[in-house]
DNA sequence: AACCAATGCAACCGCCTGAGG
DNA sequence: TCCTCAGGCGGTTGCATTGGT
């Protein structure tokens, strides 16, 4: 393939005036409003007639991942947090196949989440992330603590108004969501992979109903302190309670990974 | 106040894929 | 069928900021 790095590199000339680095102000509005003329798309073309000294695929990654005006900043919500753990469980690093499922949140943004707040905690407990050790801690111990956290900010004890659905971006599910109000299903301790597979049974059967039920998982039942957790036996049995220290924190910095490694048998 | 290390994130790089000629 | 190219993706890097000493 020819790149355009590639065909940068065969001409030195070409570098002396291709930009790198940040991105000025001035750059930004030049593309701004090139994109509102033109559209977007044809990238090459774009950089060529805007008159901006970058290369095409610079201007699609700052138009997508800053520029665009649905592009959400700030942090991300615990519903966010959570979303993304459960879909690297399943997906692994696809951050492209996660980021269509948060709207308004950049692949660059949740791979950049991963590697700074999942991996460190990785990094702390000396474990790899693509272990069966680590997704465990993921689903018994980080999860938990988001749902928990959920709940306590949710004054009507009613999860996921439909603003905080994760959205697939097909227009056959923003249909079903939009047409009919997400009815939300109080349940006892469970994994919130339920939820995932109902985008996935979504994903297989686009009509379906079911996709206006949100299986929620749900806490109240456990005291503060305590929640069920069930530990990865091959059979899925249900082992023990667990326990954790309560603060009121659900970012994964947070977390006493102290208790959580003990609990888990790594890291001490 | 100054220095240093750690962190977070924007941007870049290189590879892959699919469309079109 | 092959080649070229644009666009997309995941991994990596570089730098500004923050926090600790």
């Amino acid at each position: 393939m020819s790149t355009c790095s590639k065909s940068i590199s065969s001409s030195s000339e070409d570098d002396s005036e291709l930009r790198r680095g940040p991105w000025t102000l001035e750059e930004d509005s030049l593309l701004i409003h090139y994109i509102a003329h033109n559209g977007e798309g044809r990238w090459n073309l774009l950089a060529k007639r805007s008159g901006l000294r970058r290369t095409g695929k610079s201007c699609r990654l700052r138009w997508l991942n800053y520029l665009k005006p649905d592009v959400k900043r700030g942090n991300l919500s615990p519903q966010e947090q959570l979303l993304i753990l459960e879909l690297h469980c399943k997906w692994g690093n696809r951050w492209s196949k996660i980021a269509q499922h948060l709207p308004g949140r950049t692949d660059n943004e949740i791979k950049n989440y991963w590697r700074t707040r999942v991996q460190k905690q990785a990094r702390h407990l000396k474990i790899d992330t693509n272990s069966i050790a680590f997704q465990d801690i993921i689903r018994n111990y980080w999860m938990p603590r988001l749902i928990q956290k959920i709940e306590e900010s949710s004054s009507s004890g009613v999860l996921f108004q439909n603003s905080a659905i994760p959205q697939p971006l097909d227009s056959a599910y923003q249909h079903s969501v939009t047409t009919a109000p997400a009815q939300v299903v109080m349940q006892g301790p469970l994994c919130l992979s339920e939820t995932i597979q109902s985008l996935d049974h979504h994903e297989q059967n686009p009509e379906s109903e079911s996709m206006n039920v949100l299986q929620i998982p749900q806490f109240s039942e456990c005291p503060t302190s305590q929640f069920h957790a069930k530990v990865n036996n091959d059979d899925g049995t249900f082992v023990k309670d667990y326990y954790y220290a309560d603060n009121n924190s659900y970012d994964v910095e947070a977390f006493n990974l102290e208790t959580c490694g003990t609990w888990m048998g790594y890291g001490k």
